[in-house]
RNA sequence: GGCCCCUUCGUCUAGCGGUUAGGACGUCGCCCUUUCACGGCGAAAGCACGGGUUCGAUUCCCGUAGGGGUCACCA
């Protein structure tokens, strides 16, 4: 029975990842695949929190890993399994290979395998367990000891890896590793092998971080008598520098996407998802797309770098297509913090109804926040440095000419006021360039804003005519 | 170091024996324009190297180089 045999039944896969730390954005995209297979073949797609380690697992962690697959609306089938829930299911088949033969009491001491070790490096020969106590029949009373799989010694195995293809690792390359502790606790290797075949799991999809591990597992397997699940080892994210993806490279949770970057999940959706797998020329992919065109045979071979820049570009195309209110909503707490004050129903309604011209101008959140602070602000508003620039170097009266204008302007439409700007260009003889950026300072406090007109109409006579008389009395 | 994997513009990729090697991000130029964007148009930029196989290799095979992954009572 090979495993490269075409699959039948229901397809099941599993994102299990170890709660060390935060979801990062390569457990994310392995995620995403995961969910992607499941949801193109009509399957299910579970979430197995791996915390058999538990010096090292942290509930932060946990809820980091929820949160940021519930944030990228990844949603899984069932309860979360907590793989430690089920330490008593693994030391069970422990025992069971334990009197099938196919696994062994060791005695080794830590010390004595670091003394191994030591000496197979010393001898520049692979480190590995050498199997002392594989077909010892004494045993030492009070000792404690580790359960290790019989793992076969001779041979090769091949294994049809959707992704890597068939990768062939001669059996003399594996030791017989740890299924459980002296401490009666499971080992990684067993309790993945034991709980992709409890939940009925089909197909591995992991990084390839784990290729070598297919390969023990499938020895467990074998012993156990299971069937293969389908493998498929997708390349790691690296860093800019071609390395795996650390904390030097920024490596962050996703909610540092979100929090921190201002970005949208469903923009960092199609990043994670063009990283490494392609669908001819299309760049913008909607999950609806992707869940149609996802097969894991247009997966790459090769590790893909992560690149911010494409990142943002592409949120840039995901903020012009969202929602405004939706937007509007989500820069609340970044405006707020900037203002130091709670933003009321108007300045929300204010800040979806200017949304459609904000957005073209930002390529996250944070970025289309501070973009709208000029019409939060209240009098007199600050000046930033192009600002002032622009308004040093106006046309001496210039401001007072306008103002005199707006003053006894009665039409406030945008339409009439840029008539009026015009006019007053062509009777100074005037670009109009040279009227519209001084006035634009003046009211938005910045050289660059949306279209002038609208943003006088928006603002209001009151507003406008106030604010510079702000700039001329200051 | 052993084993395993990878190699098309700077980056992500399309290509699956014959193409002017396509798209996207980024970069540069032009257009639009009251600024910045958005949008439109255009440019520079790539098959790591060496052998084969073949009428013909980016594509198939073998080396070399470079890069990466992994070698725990961690996952």
């Amino acid at each position: 029975m090979s495993a490269s045999n075409a699959f039948a039944g229901k397809v099941v896969t599993r994102f299990a990842p170890s709660p060390t730390g935060f979801l990062h954005i390569g457990g994310a995209r392995t995620a995403l695949f995961n969910w992607l297979f499941a949801r193109h073949h009509g399957g299910e797609f579970h979430l197995r929190i791996e915390d058999t380690d538990r010096a090292r697992s942290t509930e932060p962690a946990i809820a980091a890993i929820l949160d940021g697959m519930t944030w990228l609306n990844l949603n899984w089938d069932g309860e979360v399994v907590y793989q430690f829930s089920r330490a008593g299911r693994h030391a069970e088949v422990a025992h069971q290979l334990l009197a099938s033969g196919h696994a062994y009491r060791c005695y080794a001491t830590p010390d004595e395998l670091t003394a191994l070790r030591e000496e197979q490096r010393a001898a520049k020969q692979p480190m590995r367990y050498d199997g002392h106590w594989r077909d010892r029949s004494d045993r030492p009373n009070d000792v404690p000891y580790v359960i290790r799989l019989k793992a076969p010694r001779d041979g090769a195995v091949t294994l049809h890896d959707k992704v890597q293809g068939a990768v062939t690792v001669n059996n003399t390359e594996l030791d017989d590793f740890v299924l459980l502790r002296s401490d009666g606790t499971p080992t990684y290797m067993l309790a993945v092998v034991v709980d992709d075949h409890d939940m009925g799991v089909t197909h591995v999809i992991r990084g390839d971080d784990h290729l070598n591990n297919a390969f023990r597992q499938l020895a467990l397997i074998r012993a156990l008598n299971w069937e293969e699940p389908i493998y498929a080892h997708i390349p790691l994210i690296h860093g800019s520098d071609g390395a795996k993806l650390s904390k030097r490279h920024g490596a962050l949770g996703v909610d540092a996407y979100r929090d921190e970057m201002g970005l949208l999940p469903e923009a960092v959706e199609n990043y994670l998802l063009r990283l490494g797998w392609g669908h001819g020329d299309d760049e913008i992919i909607s999950r609806d797309e992707a869940t149609g065109w996802f097969e894991l045979a247009g997966v790459g071979r090769s590790p893909s770098r992560f690149d911010i820049k494409k990142l943002e570009n592409l949120n840039g195309h995901y903020l012009r297509a969202a929602d405004d209110g939706r937007l509007a909503a989500l820069i609340t707490a970044r405006a707020a913090a900037a203002l130091g004050r709670e933003l009321t129903a108007d300045d929300q309604a204010l800040l979806q109804r200017t949304m459609p011209e904000l957005k073209k101008r930002a390529s996250n959140l944070n970025e289309l926040a501070a973009s709208s602070l000029f019409y939060l602000r209240s009098r007199p508003i600050p000046m930033d440095e192009g600002a002032a620039k622009l308004l040093a170097s106006a046309t001496p009266g210039l401001l007072d000419r306008i103002r005199a204008r707006f003053a006894a302007q009665d039409d406030w439409s945008a339409a009439a006021l840029e008539q009026v700007a015009r006019d007053m260009a062509t009777s100074e003889g005037a670009k109009l360039g040279q009227i519209a950026q001084p006035l634009r300072a003046a009211v938005t406090g910045s050289a660059q804003s949306p279209g002038l007109f609208e943003v006088l109409e928006v603002l209001g006579r009151q507003e406008v005519l106030g604010r510079i008389d702000d700039v001329l009395a200051g």
